[in-house]
DNA sequence: TGTACATCAGTGAACGCGCGTTCACTGATGTAC
DNA sequence: TGTACATCAGTGAACGCGCGTTCACTGATGTAC
């Protein structure tokens, strides 16, 4: 036992929190769900950890630190829910595969906005780099970041020979569009009163127009 | 002359100002341009109009119609550019004219959203209703809306029989996701250090995609 | 044409709020002897 | 095993800020007589 990792969330006994680094991201977090990257504040996480407010200044920078924590999260989330689409794929010839690969990317993409939008929200509003897309900290279980599991799905596509080769570079950012788009019509715009059915309708009708598009 | 409209922009030389809704309407209107919706600030507005804070409620019931009204604005400039864009295309056959005029409206979009980050935005940030498509207010010199615009260009591609009846119901939701999402992704995602060339270029790509898939 | 008056656009001052952040501190912990 | 000490996580109080909004007001304007 390193014994420096007390962890206890709730009622502090002692004078030291034990693990408030992690407290703090976790409330954040809670935030971020609820209400978007706007409620990622930091007395309120504090507040939350049962802490005083500069206490938070101890374990990140500033307020911008802590949300890119928080934006790390939801990244993470979002992979994991792309590889769980990923893994309940059935087996089949190499082509019907490939493309049912790049479906569950963007259908894992979808089903996260849906499920988490303020955290998703959250993510992308701290503008990644396009060369950032290798950042440990925002892959899922299997080690990738949503941007690869997205652009390996778009190179299955070219091995299985659906996809020609002179169409494959740039062609993450088109069907990334039309999901994100998606997306975001889901849950801020005109769509976001549309029940579960109607969602999951209107989502394979657009990765039908990505299969066929690209 | 009704002589209620002075619309002195610069150092009131009077008492009242002459103009004020107009002229918190325009402030407020390029502190969205510069800032997006955050920076639609009500005391920000009345102190560039020259005016009191608390003038501004002669005009607007509260920062929210402010908002509300710089949205409008949003919508209309949107909507006005993608007129533009189809009053540039040439004559042709049925077909290749319904075609060329879905791209035109795509086009538009993303011209506007690339011209006027910060009011596109603005725009977007009060989600609108599904059925509100039609409010006059944001409607271009045409008298049509955004959505008006995409509605109607389907409605020529049904006509000219590149698309399928059957396909027609909901195809603006398709769309629209596209063209949102790279949006989206080039103003404050991670394309938004391409320069002019690559942004039109992807563009036209996306609506390739969009043209075949739909 | 001149005067009295109602209207209402803009004023000045203040409110309460909650935020992020800084300061000098305190006291529990683990470590060296 | 016991004691002295350095470390550093969390405290308490305060800062300046800018916001949206409300109050009672004032004074320019257009209108009725």
């Amino acid at each position: 036992m390193g014994g420096s990792a007390r962890a206890r969330s709730a009622s502090r006994s002692s004078y030291r929190h034990g693990d408030l680094r992690r407290a703090l991201l976790e409330e954040s977090t809670e935030l971020a769900r609820r209400g978007g990257p706007e409620a990622v504040v930091l007395r309120e996480a504090t507040r939350r950890a049962g802490v005083a407010p500069n206490a938070a200044y101890r374990h990140f920078a500033d307020r911008q630190a802590l949300l890119d924590a928080v934006c790390s999260v939801g990244f993470t989330e979002l992979a994991t829910t792309m590889e769980a689409e990923l893994a309940e794929l059935p087996e089949g010839d190499p082509e019907t595969v490939a493309r049912a690969r790049l479906r569950a990317v963007g259908r894992g993409y979808l089903k996260y906005a849906v499920a988490e939008p303020g955290l998703f929200r959250t993510a992308f509003s701290v503008p990644a780099e396009m060369d950032g897309s290798a950042r440990k900290d925002r892959a899922g279980p299997g080690g990738l970041t949503p941007y690869q599991l997205l652009s390996q799905a778009l190179d299955g596509l070219v091995e299985a020979g659906v996809l020609a080769q002179e169409r494959r570079p740039g062609a993450e950012f088109l069907a990334w569009s039309a999901v994100h788009g998606l997306a975001m019509l889901l849950i801020e715009g005109p769509l976001r009163m549309l029940d579960d059915e109607r969602r999951r309708f209107v989502g394979e009708r657009l990765l039908d127009m990505v299969d066929e598009g690209l």
